[in-house]
DNA sequence: CAGGGGTTGTTACTTGAGCTAACAGCCTCG
DNA sequence: CGAGGCTGTTAGCTCAAGTAACAACCCCTG
């Protein structure tokens, strides 16, 4: 393939074979008169071809030279297109969501309709995958994450804030003997995959028992041993209200720990999106205060 | 429109998008993977957006850069097809030739034939017009001239080589007396607008009589006023060996003086299709050789 | 026809964009 | 775990290219 003159040489040609005039094209390049001269000059020679004739005071484009002009003209259009639908992509594709599968089923979907009637809604992409999207080379904008809010070079909000506390059937055998964290060292626990008993014991200082016995994957399962009587359960917030309320489990003693786990929204500071990131997600978090609690998801 | 990133920097983008590599594309545009690196890391800060995530040892463009890469390819062959093709043009477009027509209707078209049948002839635009044709903007690349063979800019070479003398009727008065040039100047004087006799006298060193009495612009008219006896003309080697043969026509006394003017082939030197021009001229040269004299042509 | 305003040609000089070079950090693969 | 390969980053330099200024030429107008 030939070699590429210098690109503003081209450009050079290109306004000043439409201005008939150095002057002119200079003007609309903002430089000086000489550089467009100069530029042209070297063109001339490194094409071999004179491009402009001296005609009084107008610049006379050769035919040939006439007809580059023109397809410089098309090359250069299909750049500034190229740059252009570029930073138009900011503002008119869809805002791509990478979203936890819990979260979706859970806690999006009832409120669907809600979001889609919002302006916060319009024009998403949501997709519902599993694995933890790359934000640069899978093109996802935004995303909605279960873990404790910290990761690399991307920025978070927490949705829901959420307390960890014991929980366990009114009828558990020894649970008058329950009078705080040190006593649970001896009691029979039931640990969760996502949710050890570690992040409630190191809050008070205690060295954490193995997670080893019963080891649930579910939440809803977990609290349902928990609910027989079988051992105590690390409830959360958000998923044990109405067990509790109904009497089904309840609190041997006060107390709970901030859980730093929970759904985070996240995104890159520096996403060409941000003004359509941060309406987004100020509805979700609007929305997660308004009905807090009892309809939080349970991550995967 | 909106302003356009350095050029070398969106080839960059485009050069590493395609190899996945900073390198790669280094090497392809014979720079330093450093230079590709900062021109990225600069278009990534005017444009506002990540463009690649280094994954490995690979760099994997973001879809949205991925995209604009792709357009600014289709742009970049867009100039470089524009290049090509005006090269291109030097060798397949056709070889214009601005030709005067009296040339063209009384020496070349009888030669057409043999012309188009010879490699010389191939692709030609033959423009038969009376105006000196401009060879830079009217893209002219060859033409046939009438002159001195002194045009500007220019290189030429004659295609005939003529001697002018005087002739006249065998029956004028007074053709005995003539014997030199000095004794033209008491002759009766025929004259020509294009080849006035000082053309003549100012060979001898002699002031030229004034360019008065009967002046005609057709050569055929003035020779034909000659044999009649009205006066002296001045003859064209190529025009009137014919009458002097005839006997129609005499010399009055021997002498002859080479004209400046005649038939030119003329071009620029600077002409990208120089090797085309350079191989119709020989033809040109070379037919006008063999049949030099009887068939000159006159100028308009 | 002179002269003012406008245009391009041309040159020496200068400046800063952008390259190179070199080193560091990280990854991959044998 | 080390060698080889990739990119990130910086300092520093180079030279491509623009500026500025002057010259030449053209055109129009009073």
């Amino acid at each position: 393939m030939a070699r590429l003159p210098p690109f503003f040489a081209l450009r050079a040609l290109e306004a000043a074979a439409r201005h008939r005039s150095y002057s002119r094209a200079a003007e609309e390049l903002s430089v000086t008169h000489g550089a467009v001269s100069q530029q042209i000059r070297r063109l001339e020679a490194e094409l071999g071809a004179r491009l402009f004739e001296r005609r009084g005071n107008a610049m006379i484009p050769t035919p040939d030279a006439q007809r580059l002009a023109g397809e410089v003209a098309r090359g250069i259009d299909v750049l500034k297109n190229a740059v252009a639908d570029f930073h138009a992509a900011a503002v008119h594709d869809p805002l791509a969501i990478s979203i936890d599968p819990q979260f979706a089923s859970r806690w999006l979907t009832p409120r669907l309709q809600r979001l889609l009637a919002d302006p916060a809604g319009a024009n998403l992409e949501l997709r519902v995958e599993e694995r933890r999207a790359n934000f640069v080379t899978d093109g996802v904008d935004m995303a909605v994450r279960y873990g404790a809010g910290v990761w690399d070079g991307v920025e978070s909000q927490r949705l829901f804030s959420e307390t960890l506390f014991p929980v366990c059937s009114p009828n558990l055998p020894g649970l008058a003997d329950l009078h705080g964290p040190t006593d649970l060292l001896g009691a029979p626990l039931l640990h969760h995959t996502h949710r050890p008993w570690s992040l409630w014991f190191s809050a008070f200082g205690l060295q954490p028992p193995p997670q080893q016995g019963l080891v649930f994957e579910d939440s809803v399962m977990l609290l349902e041993a928990a609910a027989q009587g079988i051992g105590v359960a690390l409830g959360r917030s958000g998923l044990v209200e109405q067990d509790l309320r109904s009497g089904r489990l309840v609190r041997p003693f006060e107390g709970g720990v901030a859980s730093e786990l929970g759904f985070f929204i996240v995104w890159r500071s520096d996403s060409r999106k941000l003004g359509r990131i941060a309406t987004l997600r100020d509805w979700l978090v609007a929305e997660a205060a308004l009905y807090s609690g009892a309809q939080e998801p349970e991550p995967a």
